[in-house]
DNA sequence: ATCTCTATCGAACGCTGTTCTATCGTACCT
DNA sequence: AGGTACGATAGAACAGCGTTCGATAGAGAT
């Protein structure tokens, strides 16, 4: 049962030699270029010049491998989020915090499934809530406070970058169809709805057509933050 | 391509007999017995005795078969929800609702995943969105902000579920290792963690050990919905 | 009796994650 | 130098998945 501890130098005449890297690195570009549905171990392999069996000598499942490849563009992520301001309001950086975090989720909505799913193998996704964590520190709350409070907000952070960034129904990807017709669509479908069984749907039917799901998140995520200075009487 | 419309009446000698129904509560069973890797047209149509290619008839795809069998379980939920008295304060009600919702979902982590992702061919889970959006009506807020307040109570409740809901990693769904040993685990490791590096964590690890889900989620969602009164001015 | 349309099903296809077994190549030991 | 242990690679096979194809049974209309 082979585990980790790698360092792999040049390679010979024609087989092929990895590393943790490299494997992490191309696992990543895969995802980014072509969805999650592209990464296979087959197309792994062959991006890496090797064999497909290699790639269990660095990780042991295809979970494994998605945890890692998640922690490893945490990593970057986590680098953003350090180099914020803290500046006086510990909620202004936890905002400022959240919208990073945001950003690079719904740029790789991938990384929302396994983001934080096991901190053993994920040590820069435990760093990031640590950092998450620092500035209810400041607030006058009780630790559970602050531990609900986090924990609520990196679910606001999460489920909306995920809600947001599924996988659109293929028309939209392959760019036939472009988001606000997509969005369109189904809005024209609500407004036929009868008006007295739907009055809610039509009074924010012109709301949803063409909104801006960056705005929609920080609406979500200003209520939550809002009700932790309420809590926090400050 | 056959699409839907139905009514199978009495099966013959030993050719099976469906309807949109049993292949929906079936596969719904299915989910409930053993996850959602139970889930597949092999074993749906073993247990609807009959063949594979015939769940093809009701069903275009897995993801159809999924949108469908998640609005299913939708109606019930629905149904729960309209039966809850609306009361006096239009964010109570909300509340109400919500938890109503998460409690299903929580159960049947599956639904988070499919909820909602097609309106087309989830009737329920459009009405149940509507009546979520009801007591906003009540509240002085603009179109926006109701459109907003809702996706974000969507969120939250549907975002929780999933992420407390996700399976297990096996051993605790082999009943070998309980929940809160699973948790002590991260706990332990947690406490090992460098106490000036990990300052929130280690205020927080006495939390997370052992903590309630409902519970977390419930602080959860109060913050949103603070901040949401805070909003309306009520 | 034949035709048509709904509904069913076995068998096959291409793909997936994973495992087995065999091997290459380097570093170390004698 | 020769032998050996081990880190690292890889081809081939396996079982299972969603999906498609083509054949066909049964009921009702003509």
């Amino acid at each position: 049962m082979p585990r980790h501890q790698n360092r792999g130098a040049a390679g010979g005449r024609r087989r092929a030699s990895h590393s943790m890297e490299s494997v992490l690195t191309e696992a990543v570009a895969l995802l980014d270029e072509a969805g999650p549905s592209a990464l296979t171990f087959r197309a792994l392999a062959q991006r890496l010049g090797g064999g497909v069996a290699s790639i269990y000598w660095y990780v042991a499942s295809k979970d494994e491998l998605l945890d890692r490849a998640t922690d490893h563009v945490i990593g970057g992520v986590l680098a953003e989020i350090e180099a914020i301001e803290p500046g006086d309001d510990p909620i202004y950086h936890l905002r400022a915090m959240s919208l990073t975090l945001f950003d690079a989720i719904l740029v790789r909505p991938w990384l929302g499934n396994y983001f934080m799913r096991n901190t053993d193998v994920q040590g820069n996704a435990l760093r990031l809530y640590e950092k998450l964590g620092q500035p209810t520190l400041r607030l006058k709350l009780t630790a559970r406070q602050r531990f609900h409070a986090v924990s609520a907000i990196t679910t606001v952070v999460v489920g909306s970058a995920v809600d947001l960034g599924q996988e659109p129904p293929q028309e939209v990807l392959d760019g036939a169809l472009g988001r606000d017709e997509f969005l369109g669509r189904f809005a024209a479908t609500w407004r036929e709805l009868d008006a007295d069984d739907f009055p809610f749907v039509h009074e924010i039917v012109d709301e949803f057509d063409g909104h801006d799901d960056i705005e929609q998140f920080r609406a979500a995520l200003d209520l939550t933050l809002a009700g932790l200075r309420l809590q926090a009487g400050a």
